[in-house]
DNA sequence: GACTCGAGTGTACGACTGTACACATCGGTA
DNA sequence: TACCGATGTGTACAGTCGTACACTCGAGTC
């Protein structure tokens, strides 16, 4: 402020920022994982993207449209996570093998991810225009799975994967490996 | 306050409530489940309760106290709902038709429910102090079940309760019974 | 009656919130 | 060069928040 750093370019637009709304989304789905949807703010985000205040209403119309891109692009993430490790999937038992993965491991590698997903379906059970994400989110698992198991079965691994996960988030006593194995074998009866 | 309104024991101790911090705790489950964690206020849960804000920060240290207290008893009102359901069962088949039930219908009966068990996991997630809460009602419900199952089998049920509990609070296209049913006997074997 | 004491309450304070909007600033055009 | 329109920003406002604390008031004791 007081003093102009030395900007590399200074002439290449430093102050259009194209992906500026972009980082704020990003850096808005940190803040939720730090702090909770109950403790983001404008003033927070603005802070952790270094932008200043009045970016914030100039990108977002407020602060529900800001959290509503946010978990979009949140559930966009892990749904492709999700297809992608399902379709390398060739045979059933590859099939189940990737299932597993994806509970054991794979797809919510983080507890940020955990935290995220709990904060998304706190707000989707109560307002339903948060739940066009989760359904989206869910259709498209459904969808993958169903590639290798049919409807029934494909539900039930989708409740066995919710319901472990939640075991995961909750930091209960971690399940081995080998009953998660054994879980998706009793479903698929493989 | 203009006018002492009618009341019908006005010597029976108006002043003195013993109740009253009970009550309170009672009613921020309500405003809660109405509002979210994140729009709970000492004077949103004083008005809810009709006591003078004041009443929030005699009977309460603070916030995080009160939010305790509240989902300690929540806690505390499934499991106990669990249980006596689980305990009911005489034999295998009735052990299995009562978590047939506890999913489809029978302990998380209202969208409150659903709304403020969410509430919690996404608190408790973030908080550790409020993964005492969600343990000790793991636990109770894994004991519950294991006087029927055997504990991988026990934990398995665990998890598909969850699950399917999660797809009924976000409104997922409804599971038919027969689903239901199906899943706890491919996982039971039974 | 006078007095005491603790239960309970109204109010005020500083911190923080979302949002609007007047203003600064810069790339392009003539 | 002078100007314009769009992009972006600092600041102010009205409201809500948690919390502290001086106070009221009623029950019990003499």
């Amino acid at each position: 402020m007081t003093t102009a750093d030395a900007d590399p370019q200074p002439s290449a637009g430093r102050r259009t920022d194209p992906g500026r709304r972009d980082r704020i989304i990003d850096v808005c789905l940190d803040v939720i994982a730090d702090v909770g949807v109950a403790g983001t703010s404008h003033r927070r985000v603005a802070e952790a993207a270094d932008v200043p205040l009045g970016s914030m209403t100039y990108h977002f119309s407020g602060m529900n449209e800001l959290l509503h891109e946010a978990f979009t692009r949140f559930g966009t993430t892990v749904s492709d996570q999700f297809e992608r490790r399902m379709a390398t999937a060739a045979d059933a038992a590859a099939a189940r093998e990737a299932v597993v993965a994806i509970i054991a491991e794979d797809v919510f590698d983080t507890q940020r991810d955990l935290v995220l997903t709990h904060e998304l379906y706190t707000l989707a059970a109560r307002d339903p225009s948060f739940r066009d994400i989760t359904n989206a989110w869910m259709a498209r698992s459904r969808r993958a799975l169903e590639r290798h198991f049919d409807p029934t079965t494909a539900r039930m691994l989708d409740a066995l994967i919710e319901g472990l996960t939640i075991h995961r988030a909750l930091d209960i006593e971690p399940h081995g490996r080998e009953v998660v194995v054994d879980a998706v074998r009793r479903i698929t009866g493989g």
